[in-house]
DNA sequence: TGTACATCAGTGAACGCGCGTTCACTGATGTAC
DNA sequence: TGTACATCAGTGAACGCGCGTTCACTGATGTAC
């Protein structure tokens, strides 16, 4: 067993990446230190040595899913500047729509840190008003409702999107979006 | 204590009825067995004559939920035809953002919903299109696509509005997508 | 009307289980001489 | 280089607790005569 500062980071790496991915995928209330500790190849116990309680490790693995989720993001779109298009084609894809657990964590998780508490909320909040800026300045406009909406409109088609049981409505719900947030605004 | 088989539906109505109160609050895992029929003012070994298993009183509470919300928005809009200005305005309303636990139980648990199995999922699809349908008839439009937008986009939008911790930035939201919302769809 | 009995909604003790958390311990590694 | 010791990440038994579920029971009401 090793024990040295770097071994002890990784191990911690894992149990955060693990535990941002889980939330995505079931929820804030459905990671257990027991199986997110085994599923980190540790014992249970072992937990305390890195965060002080599960609520802890909670705010960080939400803190730690928006970044992943940006990082994805931006990742598939290129390395140029924030493109309105681009953006919107790729939140609204079904690729996107199809990963929840390595996805937009906003998204994901949106419904469950509206009933959070409040240094949950502002945590989000911070990520969703990034999220809003970027497209504030891919659109060029000076009216800044616009982004405003955008943002919501694509992190609402997208949840609506994963809720619809049969797919064809779900592809449905996703190619309006993008039609409509496309023509709305293809003259900035 | 009366057993009559009024008293038992009006019994297994109040179980339901908190239940779905319950759910809109705190989303569909909040609910225990125990806590709800304290609140419908039972003990817990009753609930087992109402209901076959806690998973089956949440898809009924789920059901009731989304018909409660559905409800009360509809008594808020007066008793004419659907109209979407008047929709739209309720729907993205301040009072509706902070009556998560009487209001659209949509918004409240698409989130929960989007990572549930099949048959909950399909629950919840039929409420969205049947909203869809009352937007689309509002609308006139012979673009269904508008109105599968404007559902997606109210629904975003709210959730969002719940998110922000800054009540400035959270009634920004609401009026950006009213604004947005009234403005496209103005010629229909 | 009065008595005996059947019904059955609701009660509450008990079950096994998984949870978050604590803590005495282990044993591999790093350091001192 | 070899030995003795300190460090400390990780282990696993144990804790109290609330959970969903079961079940023998209670006692108010409805029915039969």
């Amino acid at each position: 067993m090793g024990h040295s500062q770097a071994d002890k980071a990784r191990s911690r790496e894992r149990i955060l990446s693990q535990a941002a991915e889980q939330i995505r995928n079931g929820g804030l209330e459905s990671v257990s230190v027991g199986k997110l500790m085994r599923s980190a190849n540790l014992t249970h116990g072992g937990f305390y040595g890195h965060f002080a309680s599960r609520s802890e490790l909670l705010a960080h693995a939400l803190e730690r899913a928006m970044e992943d989720g940006k990082a994805a993001f931006e990742a598939n779109r290129g390395n140029g500047t924030p493109d309105y298009e681009k953006t919107v084609r790729s939140y609204l894809s079904r690729p996107h729509r199809d990963s929840r657990t390595t996805g937009c964590a906003i998204a994901a998780l949106a419904g469950d840190v509206a009933r959070a508490d409040e240094p949950v909320r502002e945590t989000m909040s911070a990520h969703i008003e990034r999220f809003i800026d970027r497209i504030d300045s891919a659109l060029c406009s000076d009216d800044p409702d616009k982004a405003i909406f955008a943002v919501s409109a694509m992190i609402g088609a997208l949840v609506v999107s994963r809720v619809m049981a049969d797919e064809k409505r779900s592809d449905a719900v996703l190619a309006a979006a993008k039609r409509q947030l496309l023509a709305m605004y293809e003259r900035e």
